[in-house]
This record gives structure tokens, sequence and C-alpha cells, in this order.
DNA sequence: AAAAAACTTGAATATTTATTCATTATGGGA
DNA sequence: TCCCATAATGAATAAATATTCAAGTTTTTT
């Protein structure tokens, strides 16, 4: 793995744990973790990433991840992947998800749809979805993507 | 009303129907419709309206209208109003929504609460919601407008 | 394994966007 | 009506961000 797709991680990594304001402010937080880019890496990263300056409440800007919502239908497909959900676990660097019967593939087709950047792909049985996560991503990582892919789950995990 | 108003209605109008990559276009695409500004106001106008500049495709940047899909419990709320939802009809001005018994209060707080500056306030009764859209809005615009609260609602209207 | 193609990056720079500062308009109270 | 306070705006400029160009890397093809 190169280094360029651990920075890209960190840097979904910060900006959904944390309100970023501009891109110097982002390159000063990479640099603290060891990543040393310069802005105009940063900003072909960003713009790569679909990340969005957005205006925060008339003060100033803040940094958000795309919008996971936008494929059509997907408030339906959400709400049946909550419904279908039981749980997720992990070993051995992948992630487990046990659905209800025959809910497998749906919520693993709405992950594929999404293709965030943390899972780089899934198989899906009939209860059951494994997920191939990128190198060096956490477990935590993998269960704040899904909630960012299905809002509904966060009551339902951790 | 103000100029200002104008000005920010037609920015939303403009920017849900092109695209529109630059504060420079969109200030051109304003003059042409007689409406002289600086790039000063224009920033400070985008800011207030919370319009995005999102990454397009590897290629360019577009603005966006904000996502109204925030509000915590939205997509609940939305695939339940877009069941409830029976026609909308114009007259002076104003629109009315009719909806299936019972549900026209939680149809009209889903407004509300995403607060379009199309509209600037709703009345609900039982089955019946009174939409006030602001002076010099169309009846496109609000169509458009609730399609962007509720997408379901594409389909049934228009 | 060499050559070609495609990708990645930084430095410098162009471009774009936000803010400052000064000015003018607007909207209540006395 | 006259103040006063608040809001809106433009010109100039600061600040932030995107791109160009050249160089270095990796990957693919032959």
């Amino acid at each position: 793995m190169g280094n360029r797709t651990e920075r890209l991680l960190t840097i979904r990594n910060i900006i959904s744990s944390k309100k970023v304001s501009s891109q110097e402010e982002l390159l000063s937080l990479l640099e603290e973790k060891g990543l040393n880019y310069t802005q105009a890496t940063l900003s072909r990263d960003l713009k790569f990433l679909k990340v969005n300056k957005i205006s925060d409440n008339e003060k100033g800007y803040i940094y958000e991840l795309p919008d996971q919502h936008n494929v059509p239908g997907h408030e339906l497909a959400e709400s049946y992947a909550a419904q279908g959900f039981v749980s997720i676990k992990f070993a051995n660097k992948l992630g487990v998800i046990k659905t209800l019967p025959g809910y497998a593939p749906s919520i693993a087709s709405l992950i594929d749809q999404t293709n965030p950047f943390e899972i780089i792909g899934t198989l899906a049985g009939d209860d059951t979805i494994l997920l191939i996560p990128h190198e060096n991503v956490s477990e935590q990582d993998v269960i704040n993507t899904l909630v960012l892919i299905i809002p509904e789950l966060k009551s339902k995990i951790k």
C-alpha cells in the first residue's frame, strides 16, 4: 500500500472526527500523524475524495465527507437495510455482518454502491456479509463508515 | 421585498437548474437576469445559503444546494411523507397540498424543519397544508423545492 | 530488462474566494 | 422627523485553493 492511500484514509478519518476549516489546518493535522505533504497534493486529495467545504453556521467553513445518500431510492434501501442488520464482528482484519435471512445481498449492495474508501469489497451470502477493509483501517473506522452509509445503524452498533 | 431576497432566490433557482462552476460564472448568470452584484456579495450570499462547492467527476467543480437530509430521522419522516402525499395545487400565489387524513402535520413539519428559502411558512390542518411561498417564486420553484425535500415525490408530482 | 506509458508529487503560480474597511441604505424608537 | 442601531454593499485586498509544469516513481508493454 502506497503512502497516498494512507493519506486518503487518514484524511477521511480526521474529517469525520474533527471540524477542520482549511486545507492548511488539515495539512498540519496530517503532519502530526507523520504524513508530510504539500497543499497542492492535499487539494488534489480532497477533490478525489469529493470532500466538500461547507459553511458552518454563519461563522466559518468546515470540510465534510461526501454525503452517502445520493443513490436513487437510497432511503428505502436504507431503512430496509437497517431493519435486516443484526450485528457486526471482526476477526483477522475482516468484518462479518450478520443479517436477518435474505437481507445480506441488499445490504452488501448498498455498501458497494456507496463505495466507501475504507471498504475495498464485500461478499454476501444469504444472512452473512464479509467485509474486506483496506489495510490500516480500524474496526471503528469501518463502523463509522457503515453508520455514514446507514445512519439508522447508529443505535444498533457499538 | 428587497433586491437581496430576489438575488437569493435567483441564486437557488440557477444552481438547482444548471451546473455552475465558479462564482464568476454565477455572477454573469445573475447579470443576464438583470441582477448586478459583485463577487464579494455573492460570496456572502453563498455562505448564507449554505451552497457548497463540490468536486464533479474528477474534472471540475460545481455549486450545489445544501442537502436537505441532515435532519435526524429524516429518512423515516420522508417515506412517511411521500406515502401520505396526495396532490399539490396552486391558487392566488398559494400552494395547497392535499394529504391522506392525518398526514398533513407531519409533512408540514418536515417542510418547516428544512426551512427552504422559497417557502416562508406552512399551515397544516388534518389533510391539507397551506404553503406560503416567497414573492416571485414560481409554482415550479415550489415543486422543485418540495422534491428536494422529499425526493420520492418526484414520481408523484408533475 | 529496457522502453513506454501512466501516475504521483512539490514548487511556483494562477485563480478563486473570503474578509476588511469604508460607505450607504434601512428600520425602528424618541 | 431625527437619531441611532443594524444591515447591506462594493472596492480593494488578503487568504485560500486549484492548476501548471517539471521531475521523479511506479507500472505496463514489448
